[in-house]
DNA sequence: ACAAATATTCGCAAACATGCTAACTTGGCA
DNA sequence: TGCCAAGTTAGCATGTTTGCGAATATTTGT
């Protein structure tokens, strides 16, 4: 079972409305994803990130959960922080 | 003479102050070009992004020229109204 | 040089992400 | 089971992008 298999799952249980308009928000929701297997790769907790962004590990939980929307900026401090770089491309 | 180095030169008589900080926000920076660019390959006029996506067109010139800082969504939308599809990767 | 089309800028209102605290849940481990 | 670290969520304050209209500037074609 994949990660992301393993992530839907569990998410259906308590919250099937959050898969109703999900192919619109594919790409948005795909951020968090991304965000949150980042940091793993770099091996960091969220409560790191958040100290070294000088912030709260709320702050990270919510970008990795529930960014509807998010700030080229705070993608930006994010990436600096699990020591990659931001690149926008236009396929 | 490049595009770029036409706009620099151009911004440089009136906005000296424009280039103070430009390492720092070059990757903003960039996105504006990116989406000028986007469009005049489009063949379409500001206007015409305008109508699409239900603005005006002095929405779309400040996301081209004076967007800072700017929204997922927002990219998204115009990268629609272009065509085209937003990618975010993280290096 | 002129006119028309296209683009830029400004000031304001509204919508929205961000930041924080505090309470709650989950996960792993002894 | 029970503990502790890690993660999630909700509510509220705050700052900033977004959206719009109108005035101004620039570009393009004739």
């Amino acid at each position: 079972m994949s990660d992301f298999q393993r992530y839907k799952a569990k998410r259906m249980q308590n919250h099937s409305e959050f898969w109703e308009n999900y192919e619109e928000r594919a790409d948005t929701f795909q951020i968090g994803m991304l965000l949150k297997q980042a940091r793993k790769e770099a091996g960091l907790t969220q409560e790191q990130i958040a100290n070294e962004l000088k912030t709260t590990k709320s702050v990270i939980s919510r970008m990795e959960n529930h960014a509807k929307d998010i700030r080229l900026s705070t993608l930006e401090k994010f990436a600096k922080a699990v020591g990659r770089r931001i690149q926008v491309v236009l396929v």
